[in-house]
RNA sequence: GGCGGGAUAGCCAAGUGGUAAGGCAGAGGUCUGCAAAACCUCUAUUCACGGGUUCGAUUCCCGUUCCCGCCUCCA
């Protein structure tokens, strides 16, 4: 079956049809952070929808060319560089290794290219964009010196979020000293320098400034995934005006259609209300990392829920994450032991769950439904183990099928840390003390091993040894 | 005011014109020296409310209520 996707532009659910005329490559584009601080949590639920739309891709045989944009200078970047009384450059860095390092984290798929805003190749085809609207008139200079978008030019403005800009309601967040513009929905394309702006400026055909944030996206897009492409992501908050804008841009310098298919994630929500700092529900990765969450964990959180439904996060939904995983480990394990020594695997009909699993990831990545079927097939896989009905070659076939959609969800349990010699002396020791049936020193030997930091248990085939 | 998205068990959440997936929590059981874990079973006569279409609607249509988002640089 076809995958199908809910296209913002459309509002309709199409079938995917990738431009390559080969039908193998997809170019996607994805907005990326600015790395003026920390990512929280919000945004990684973006950057987790665009995990689960390029990995379903892959394994649907896909080659997924994935460009993720790193706004590495604006007011915020050059507000925060200039507070801690240092470069830019190296003010944006240490957030650009934090940003990775959290991707890591959250076992997030690094995208093909992370393009920097500031890198000289893309400041130089910002400017030449410019200055191709410009002589096509589609920008002009304003009074300021900055480098405005017409947008009376561009009739499709607002079809992206389906907005009548006719009738748009004034809402006071339009700077009144803006005065300078043609028109108030006009955008800047280039912001002259000010001393705000301290030394962060690029000369110009315009004199000394900074590229406006929408220009940045279409040059990347364009320079390193064609004139068209065939997938663009962000957040709901993205389409309007940022999404309407990178539309403009590069649709008056190109001449034809910017993107096929437009995908928006809904916000994250935080104990049922709007993440803020103010209300104290403002988390980044880290401070949950802090808490002793593991990325997996909150991996499976942000994962779980279909992109285009709001997701309410909450401190209950990583503990009923935390069971879930355990859920899927323990069967992974108890799969992995019966299958050992089978040499190959047959034709179960357990077998079966990747193919449905990605089945249901077709119908624009439900989420849900795919788990249903994971936890389905898990249940019926112990309660035919259960029955002795399960041969080791069957469990080879279901673990086979485990692999491949773990290749999409990534929820695989983390190799099982080494245990140091000095707590397997212990667990030794216990062994033999339950040998004989001296439970006095087994339960001493448990809290002992317990103090290590380490977690026993017991079973009809011996003792199980994990880091608490 | 305009546009859009929602309302399904304690919480999260699929889904279909034919009578409600799944996860967590909860209850019971199996196993166990104890503990823990694990596994199994059970848990919505009902899908915001009122009409309509239909043999039959949670699913389609109309109306109502409530919630949320966006409306010019927040993923």
């Amino acid at each position: 079956m076809a995958i199908r996707f809910l296209n913002t532009y459309t509002r309709a659910l199409e079938e995917f049809q990738p431009l390559d005329a080969a039908g193998k490559q997809v170019k996607i584009y994805t907005c990326g952070p600015t790395v003026y601080n920390y990512a929280h949590i919000g945004n990684f639920r973006a950057y987790l929808f665009e995990d689960l739309l390029q990995r379903h891709l892959e394994a649907r045989g896909y080659e997924v060319n994935r460009v993720m944009n790193l706004t590495d200078v604006d007011d915020k970047t050059i507000r925060g560089c200039r507070a801690a009384g240092i470069p830019l450059t190296q003010f944006t860095q240490k957030f650009k290794d934090a940003f990775f390092e959290d991707l890591k984290a959250l076992r997030i798929k690094p995208a093909t290219t992370y393009p920097s805003a500031t890198d000289p190749v893309y400041i130089a085809r910002m400017i030449a964009m410019i200055t191709q609207l410009i002589d096509n008139g589609y920008a002009y200079q304003a009074e300021d010196k900055s480098i405005y978008f017409r947008l009376n030019k561009f009739a499709d403005y607002g079809k992206l979020a389906h907005l009548n800009l006719e009738e748009l309601r004034p809402t006071g967040r339009i700077a009144n000293d803006e005065y300078e513009k043609e028109s108030v929905g006009d955008f800047a394309l280039w912001k002259a320098w000010d001393e705000a702006d301290g030394d962060v400026k690029w000369p110009s055909p315009w004199g000394q400034g900074r590229p406006g944030w929408h220009i940045e996206c279409s040059a990347m897009s364009t320079a390193l995934l064609g004139d068209e492409i065939d997938i663009h992501c962000g957040g709901v908050d993205n389409i309007f005006p940022h999404h309407e804008a990178e539309i403009a841009q590069a649709e008056c310098c190109t001449g034809h259609k910017f993107v096929r298919t437009w995908l928006h994630c809904a916000h994250l929500m935080v104990e049922g209300q709007k993440m803020s700092k103010s209300a104290g529900n403002f988390f980044t990765l880290r401070d949950l990392l802090d808490k002793g969450w593991t990325g997996r964990e909150i991996r499976y959180v942000l994962f779980s829920v279909n992109y285009r439904l709001p997701l309410n996060f909450t401190f209950e939904s990583l503990a009923a994450a935390r069971s879930a995983l355990g859920r899927i480990d323990a069967w992974v394990e108890r799969l992995a032991k019966e299958s050992a020594g089978a040499p190959q695997a047959s034709a179960h009909p357990l077998g079966e769950a990747a193919s449905r699993f990605a089945e249901a990831l077709d119908d624009d990545l439900n989420i849900s439904g795919a788990l249903g079927v994971l936890f389905e097939t898990i249940r019926e896989t112990n309660r035919t183990f259960d029955k002795g009905e399960l041969t080791p070659a069957d469990a080879k076939a279901i673990l086979a099928a485990w692999e491949k959609i773990n290749t999409v969800l990534q929820f695989q349990k983390d190799e099982a840390a080494a245990v140091p010699q000095d707590v397997q002396a212990l667990v030794d020791a216990r062994a033999a003390a339950r040998a004989a049936k001296n439970w006095a020193l087994s339960d001493e030997l448990r809290a002992k091993i317990d103090a290590a930091g380490w977690f026993v248990k017991d079973s009809k085939d011996g003792q199980t040894v994990t880091r608490k």
